[in-house]
DNA sequence: CATGAATGAGAATTCATTCAT
DNA sequence: GATGAATGAATTCTCATTCAT
């Protein structure tokens, strides 16, 4: 019985978290409101309260969340390489595919990024995140080359996003290459 | 009499531009307000719709002016440089020093990002800077290259700002190196 | 011109602070909300705190207005006053009659002292009412019998208003005598 | 055992009331919450609901206890007085004491006052109240003498309250005397 | 050109209260 | 008896925007 009544209430904390998230990649920082996540969630605005004091820890704790869900990917990618050559392969596929370069994923870095600039809270979890980043690639290669992949990956995931014409997967790799060389 | 006139209210347009961006870096993107801006400016409310129909319009205008300000300068830097050598330098400049990775360039444009996700408007002038950016760096080198500078360029600058220890500018321009070799 | 539109302004924020008392009269201070304050003005929400800040603010400024009104009341009674004797009977009208101790203006008061309590501004609003008075008392008699007679006058005035059976002009008379004699 | 239950039971409720007292002085009726009483009292709001169906009929049984405590040790305190001259120092000691003119006790009289004004179940409290106090006073006064010195206890509390320098017990005492010639 | 009073929709949040456990 | 998750109405207040002057 207790256990139904906290798996119970654990899923409504985390249906918010989830749809905060979703409301967050619809309609950016500026659009995001208590409103439209209560109403998504088909939950009233009292109930969002009762389990986020403020729409700031409600958001907080989604980072957190998606935080934790992207970097376990991610790093669970590179986990998979077996050697240099697969590492380079992961690196290609983390900046060309779904894992970690889903435009959702990026649409919500762009918002952490922008909190993170701001307030000290989404600044800690947004460090975390590259910290982590870095010391996946760190399995693979020295810190140094680590924070040179971790640039590239950033910077094309970004430029893919907003462009019409991606850069290609081989030409990315080619760029990988030579800065793991 | 006019051309008073005229001055007198590009004056003020300019202002409210300028104050726009300010309050964007201060505010971020959830925090902009149309009231904000008229306060900051010491005009009144009516004054803002006056120049600018919506808010969506000063704010598009506002990055307009952002993006033409820091793309000139961007690409000035470039222009400088006499050889790939010096093309390898005014790189990393852009990276380390002011001239583009200042922090309230960086707040902006994550501003910028989120907007450009979403909205056609801040889509194209997102994508004139990063052509001008690519272009740039095209003076020195094959478009390739120009596109991994980019990304590196990118990747570097939003990791230095979120990250209390910056990555070296010597580590940096072996970036760089490698990846112009 | 523009004498009319500071006019129009004036006659709002005053319309807002006669109504924010009516409220407060009606629905006590638990009862007392922006938006009963607003609809019973026919006003939008938005009028109100155009005008005044926040609620704090706007009830500070209606009970400056209405201690405003009630001291000049209450002084302008003493002054008609030309002999000690006069000064006697004129303190029975201010304890029966309607000049102080109309129930509105108890109603107000008891809101007041609640606030006054607890909160600096209201405490100087309260603070300045209570010697305003002590002076007007103080035009006919000395300070020591002027507390005296306030103090009459503030246990009569609730007591009456509380009970259903209030005591009579006769009593209340002799009892000043008392105190003045 | 269900001895033992009941001790609980009424523990809990009379734990409530206390509480909510407490948040009554602290806060002003504007500010005494349902909420602030429970977590005050370290109670779920389920549990205050259980014993109080409303927030009013809390008030009112709050009130209900106030009085009682207040009441009793005030008629205590004029029962002590073995004649005339010590029932006047009752009086003044009353008036510049502990056993009624605390702070605490004033603030929640303003509560009460406010809502008497408006609600029937207030008013009996009220009337309740000062009945006990003139019947206590009556002991040693005829009723009309009685009723000038509640008044005068009122008064002067009141505005010894409200202001930075009380009225000395010497003049008080002799205002008490004039009265009670 | 510029103003600022006015607006009403919508924001975050708090509220008393319910009810299944 | 007691709990605490859930509710939705109501709260204060902010918002972009309008418009008469």
């Amino acid at each position: 019985m207790e256990v139904w009544v906290k798996k119970a209430e654990q899923s409504t904390r985390e249906k918010i978290l989830d749809v905060a998230l979703d409301v967050l990649i619809e309609e950016g920082g500026r659009g995001t409101t208590f409103r439209k996540i209560a109403t998504k969630a088909q939950l009233s605005p009292g109930t969002i309260t009762y389990h986020f004091n403020d729409l700031n820890q409600l958001l907080l704790a989604a980072f957190r969340r998606m935080v934790e869900t992207i970097a376990s990917a991610f790093a669970e990618r590179l986990r998979r390489a077996q050697n240099r050559e697969e590492a380079r392969e992961a690196v290609a596929d983390l900046i060309c595919g779904d894992v970690w370069a889903s435009s959702c994923n990026m649409l919500l870095s762009f918002e952490l990024y922008s909190l993170a600039a701001r307030r000290e809270g989404y600044r800690q979890v947004l460090q975390e995140w590259m910290a982590r980043s870095r010391d996946a690639l760190h399995l693979h290669f020295d810190m140094k080359t680590a924070r040179a992949l971790d640039a590239l990956i950033e910077g094309y995931t970004i430029h893919n996003l907003h462009n019409d014409i991606p850069v290609s997967r081989e030409e990315i790799l080619d760029t990988i290459t030579a800065v793991t060389r």
